[in-house]
DNA sequence: TTGATTGAAAGTGTCGACAGTTTTATCCGT
DNA sequence: ACGGATAAAACTGTCGACACTTTCAATCAA
């Protein structure tokens, strides 16, 4: 594992951004909420200046987004941009985990084995995803390449965002879904171990994939290895899934 | 293809990054070199507030970096970021060709064909990366993944700048680059136009690595399929390339 | 009641300014 | 001549202000 080499330049607009983003995270900014740069100076008691380039961060990471008059509002999510991250999450992950096993160290087979035995023991729900994600983020940063690693972090706050409002509309998570994705980590830990490139980046896209189906079933019917049969879909049209119900339907403006 | 979603809000920070974009890849600013965000502003006729915004953006790109004391500088590039940058290539483009091949129609066939065509007739050099890299975009916005095409464009800028700096120290471009190119981009083309997703990644992806090859041979060998060969390094050492002589150390602090 | 109009309120884009900090240049002792 | 202390210059982070635009709400006509 290779410490983060940027070190962000530390200023107010760093710290107003992390807030930011845990509270849309959390879901206490909703989707499509307006965000008025002097509202928030006030609230941050703060200039404007920060809180903009605080929104541009944001921005940045897709939590945000501008409208062509320069508002500023929380992103919505509709079941198009949940496919859109974890196809996004598969392409990073995928050659993240191939270039980890190469560097592979026995050390980080017991990191990662520590981590499935926290999450075997954690309550199915949030407490669980957290550990999920950190897995897959000590993993990406053992791939040693830095670019991919900020590529994935921007993809990385979006699916935190819509897993807290999958989880937030589905009620009861899934029962089984940890002890599936625990299964998972398993694979994809022995590939890592046995330092076998391909095999890593097969196994942690079958992973992802699999767990997307978990979360949001009805989102899968437009994933990737899923495609060839979806054939001739013209852009606009998602296709048909395999389930009708859509639960992104709820944060679309 | 569908049309870029966000409209970048009009103001004067996107008009100045984009001109800086162009001084950076073109190496009219070299890597290393420091930029101060008043001379810049006395440059363009405007106040510092853009010129800062335009930092971020550029920053966002990968084009320049913030150091711990704020101060901004063109990005360096040594060998490493090469391998990075392409790396994150294969992750982006092996997922779009795959997203590409599913809603490929015969349309963008002609498309890509009338590319190929330019490409055949363009001199070697600047001009014909151009043209190949605007294939490569067009194939990534076929997927229909924005934010797949989103990430790919801030790893795109870098890897215009990483062209300019290889060509300015190869004097004259492997003369059988654009031929070899062009047999891989027809390879590519024929997985998408037979919508065979599986197959046009897998294409993709070894076009990418083999092209880098051409350009910097010596940056091959720490390249993903590579890896298994490479077994056990660490990070910090690169480890064997296939050539000794490093182009990169020229841009290196 | 409904719908268009108009004026007020709020928000964005940009600017100039200032304090604190980093960098650069000067000066002094050796 | 050289290295370190010191002063000057330059730069960043942040602030408040202003013009222009968008949004909203009250008003008025039909």
């Amino acid at each position: 594992m290779t410490k983060n080499r940027s070190e962000p330049r530390r200023n107010l607009a760093h710290d107003i951004a992390s807030q930011m983003r845990r509270d849309i995270i959390s879901g206490a900014l909703k989707p499509g909420e307006a965000l008025a740069e002097p509202a928030l100076a006030e609230r941050f008691g703060v200039s404007r200046a920060p809180v903009r380039e605080a929104m541009i961060e944001l921005e940045r990471g897709g939590l945000v987004q501008f409208e062509t008059t320069g508002r500023t509002r929380v992103r919505t999510l509709e079941e198009k941009d949940v496919v859109e991250i974890v196809e996004a999450r598969i392409a990073l992950e995928s050659m993240g985990a191939r270039l980890a096993a190469v560097r592979w160290t026995d050390e980080d087979t017991r990191w990662i084995e520590r981590s499935i035995t926290a999450q075997e023991k954690a309550a199915a729900g949030v407490k669980f995803s957290a550990l999920d994600i950190a897995m897959h983020e000590y993993i990406m940063k053992c791939g040693g390449n830095e670019r991919l690693v900020m590529l994935w972090q921007c993809v990385r706050w979006q699916f935190e965002m819509a897993l807290t409002h999958i989880h937030s509309l589905q009620q009861n998570m899934a029962p089984d879904l940890r002890r599936f994705s625990v299964t998972g980590h398993r694979k994809v830990l022995q590939t890592l171990a046995d330092r076998q490139p391909e095999m890593a980046a097969k196994v942690m896209a079958q992973h992802i994939k699999d767990s997307i189906e978990w979360y949001a079933p009805q989102a899968s019917g437009a994933m990737p290895t899923a495609a060839s049969r979806a054939r001739n879909g013209r852009p606009g049209k998602t296709g048909g899934h395999a389930m009708p119900v859509n639960v992104f339907k709820a944060f679309s403006k």
